[in-house]
DNA sequence: AATGAATGAGCCTTCATTCAT
DNA sequence: GATGAATGAAGGCTCATTCAT
C-alpha cells in the first residue's frame, strides 16, 4: 500500500512521535531507524531522507516533544503570579510533575535517559530549553527562603525539591511503560494520585524551607531539636 | 605460551572489575565485549568463555561491585543502634552518600543506568540485594513518624529521602566521570562536601518528616501554616 | 506553479552543463543525481524525466561538450592545409592542446576518466567522434614519415605524440580542478604556457619522425648512433 | 565449507591480491567489499577485521603490489650504472614498461585511476613510493642533455618519455582487462612487443633530446629544418 | 586453560528512481 | 511539464560469538 504523497508534513510529525516513543523507551542507541519508521509506517529510508540522519532525528524529536509539553503544562501551573509563594510552589512542582508523569510525552524519558548514558547530542538543547525554568524556580525559593539566604542555600533547596519530583515520578513513568519482564528494580511505588504527592513533597519541602530559614548556618541547629521548639524565632 | 598474572589478581577477577568500569560508562548495550577486554588486558573470547556471554558478565560484575561495596560501606554508616533516630538517619543518609560516591565502585552508576534503561537481566538481583537495607530505613522513618503514622506517610518519606540522596550525587557522578564534552544537560551541581550535603538532606527531611507528624491527615495542614507564621517572622 | 527561466537557457541545457561539470569531478558513479540538478538549480528527479536516467544523461552531456569543444577548436588549429606539414603538425598540437586545456569544457575529464574507469556507456560514442580526427593525424604522421614507412611505424609515432599531448595536460587539468588536499600524486607539473609545450612536443617528435624516416628498419640504427656522434660533440 | 584458522597470515594477503584486482577493475568507490572478500574466500566482515576499513585496505594493498612490483623489476632494469647513458635509459624504460604490463600487478592501474578519480588515500603513499624512481630517470636525463640544459629542458624531456610509456601501455592493460563489451574508446592498439615498443621510445626519444641538445634556446632551431641538417654541431 | 582468527547478523546510510500532485 | 515526497536496494561497518589451535 502505497503512501499518500502529499506535503510531507504529516509524514515527518509521525515520524517524530514514533522516534521519541522509541528513542524513550529504548535509548539513543538501542533505537533503531527501522523501528522508528516501522511504527511511523514509511520507509527506511524516509528518517534520513526527512531529517538526514538518526542523531538529527533524535534532536529534532526531542525538541518537538519539549515544546508540545510545555505547552500543555506551563510551568507556573496556571497559578497567578500574584499569589503567595507557597501556592506559587505548589503550582509549580503540580506542574512539574504532571508533564513527567503525561503518558503522552516523552519528554522526560529522553532526557533523563539522556542524563544518564549521555550522547551529547542533546546537552545543548536541553540546557537551552530547561534553563529558564530552573531560573523560574530558583527565583520562588529565594523568595520563600528570605533574603538572608545563601546561594548554596537556595541551590541545596531546590536540589531537594526536584529531586523528590523526577525520583518517584520518573521510575513510575518507567514502571508503566516497561514490559512485564523488564521492571525497574526498586521499592514498591508511592504513587496514588499525583496530588498527593505533589501536597507531600510541597509540605515536605515547605518544612525544610523554614527550617533553614531560621537557622541558615548549618550547625546553628542540632539535629534533636530537644522540647520540639516550636517557636523558634527567626535570625533577627 | 600461557598467560602468567604476576600481580595475583585472577583473570576472571580482572574482567569483573572492568566489566564494570566499561558497563557504567557506557552502559549495557553500548559496552564493548572488546573494549572490556582489553582493558583487562585479555583476550576478546575471555569473557564469552569464562562467563558464558555479555549479559552473564554484566550481572556478575554488578553483583561482585555491590558487595565489595557494602563490605565498605556498612549501611547503618556505623552509628550505635542505640543512637537516636535522629543520629541514626544522618548514619545511613551518610553512608548511602559514600557509597554512591565512592568513585572505585560503580554499583550505582549501573544500577542507575538499568533503572532508565532497563535489560531487564539486573533487575531481580538488584531487588535481592538492595531489599534489606530499603527495609532497615524504612523502619528507620517509621519509628521517627510514630505509631499514628500510615503505611502511606512512610513510603512518602522514604521516597523523599532517598530522592534527595540519589537525584544529586548521581548527577554529580555522571559530571565526574563525563568527558568535558558529554556533560549531562541541567542546573549546577550542588556539592561542596558529603557531610554538608547530608547534614542538608538531614536536617531537611526531619523537618519534614515532623512537620507529618504534626499533622497526619494529608489535609490537616494548610499551605499555608498561620499559627506558625506568627512565630517566625519574616526578616524586616 | 512553473519554472520560468529569464535567462533563456533551458532547462535541459543547464543540466548538461551541470552534468559535464559534476561527472568530471568526481566520474560516472561518484556523481550524483541529487549534485547535478543542485548545481542546475532545478529538481532531483527533472534528470530521469528529461533524459531517462543517469546513463543517458551522461551521454547527452559528453555528446553536447565534446561538440561544442570541436566548434571552438578546430583540428586542424587553423592552419592552412597548404602549409608545410611541420606547420600542420604545430597546428594540430596546439590545437588538441587547446581543447584539452579548455578550462569551460570537460570533454577530456570525463574520457579519460571513462578510459580509466570504463563504464561502457560512452565507448562507442567517443569512438564515434574522435574516429576522424585520429585519421586527420595519422594522414599528416604518414606524410612526414614519408612514402617507406610501415603501418606500424605511423602508429609508434602517432602514439607518441598523442602521449606527450594527453599526458602532461590531463594531469595539468586535474591539478587545477582538484582542492589542494587531493591533488592527485606525481611529479612536478611542467606546464608555463601551452605554446611552450606545444613547440616542445613539435620539436622532439619532428626529431624522432626524422630519425625513424632514416632508419626505417627498427633494428638498423643502434642506440648509439657512432657517425651521428662525430658531429654533434659532447661539451666540452 | 571453514577456513582454516591459522596464523591469519594468508588471509591477509590473499585479502590484499583480491583487493588490488578489483580496486584495478572498478576503482575504489565501485570496488565492494563483498565482491573483494568474495573473491579472497572469506567472509564479508573479515576485510574490516583485519585492515580496518575499506580505505585502509584499499592502501595496504597498493603498497603491497608495489613492493611486489619494484622487487621484480627493478627501476634501472638490471643494466649496469656503468653502461652508456642511452642503454641506461632503455632499461629504465623497459623496466618501466614491463612493470607497466605485468598483468600480475595492478600497481598502475590503481595509481593511474587515482591520478584521474582521487580519492586522497594514496596521494601520499604513492609519492614517498615513486619518488626517488622519478629521481632516478631524472638524472639520468640530465646526464644526456648535458650540463647546458635547464631544469625546465629536462622537466619537458621526463614528461615526453614518461608520456610515451604510460599513454600506450595504460590504455593496453585496460584492453586486455576490459571485458568485450567495456572497450575503452580509442584508436587501435599499437603493441606488438614490449621491446619493440621500448625500442621505439628510446630511439624516437633519443633523437628528440639530440635535438634539444644541440639548440637549448626554444627558438633556436626552426620547425623545418632545412637541408636536412645532418651534422648541426653541438652548442659549443 | 586460553587465544586470535573468522563469522554472520544487524544497523545506518546513500542514492537512483518512481509516483501523486 | 515539473516537483518534492517516498521507496527499495545495496554497501560498509560493528560486534558478540564460535572455533581451530
Amino acid at each position: 500500500m502505497r503512501k499518500r504523497r502529499s506535503d510531507g508534513q504529516e509524514t515527518s510529525e509521525q515520524l517524530l512521535v514514533a522516534a521519541s516513543e522509541v528513542f524513550a523507551a529504548k535509548g539513543f542507541r538501542a533505537a533503531t531507524i527501522a523501528e522508528i519508521c516501522k511504527r511511523a509506517k514509511i520507509n527506511t529510508a524516509a528518517a534520513s531522507y526527512h531529517f538526514g540522519g538518526k542523531a538529527a532525528l533524535y534532536v529534532a524529536s526531542w525538541r518537538y516533544a519539549f515544546e508540545r509539553s510545555l505547552r500543555n503544562y506551563p510551568p507556573d501551573g496556571g497559578v497567578s503570579s500574584a499569589a503567595p509563594p507557597e501556592e506559587r510552589l505548589r503550582g509549580r512542582i503540580l506542574s512539574l510533575m504532571r508533564r513527567i508523569l503525561d503518558p503522552q510525552s516523552h519528554v522526560f524519558d529522553i532526557a533523563h535517559t539522556e542524563m544518564v548514558s549521555p550522547t551529547g547530542l542533546l546537552a545543548e538543547t536541553i540546557r537551552q530549553s530547561t534553563g529558564p525554568i530552573f531560573q523560574g524556580l530558583n527565583e520562588l525559593i529565594r523568595e520563600l527562603l528570605g533574603p538572608a539566604a545563601s546561594e548554596q542555600q537556595v541551590r541545596l533547596c531546590q536540589m531537594s525539591i526536584h529531586a523528590q519530583c523526577f525520583g518517584p515520578l520518573l521510575r513510575e513513568r518507567r514502571r508503566k511503560m516497561a514490559p512485564p519482564e523488564r521492571l525497574p528494580p526498586g521499592p514498591e511505588p508511592v504513587l496514588d494520585e499525583v496530588e498527593v504527592l505533589a501536597d507531600h513533597v510541597t509540605r515536605f519541602s515547605l518544612a525544610g524551607i523554614r527550617e533553614l530559614r531560621q537557622a541558615p548556618a548549618g550547625k546553628a541547629s542540632p539535629l534533636r531539636e530537644a522540647p520540639q521548639r516550636k517557636c523558634s524565632r527567626g535570625p533577627a
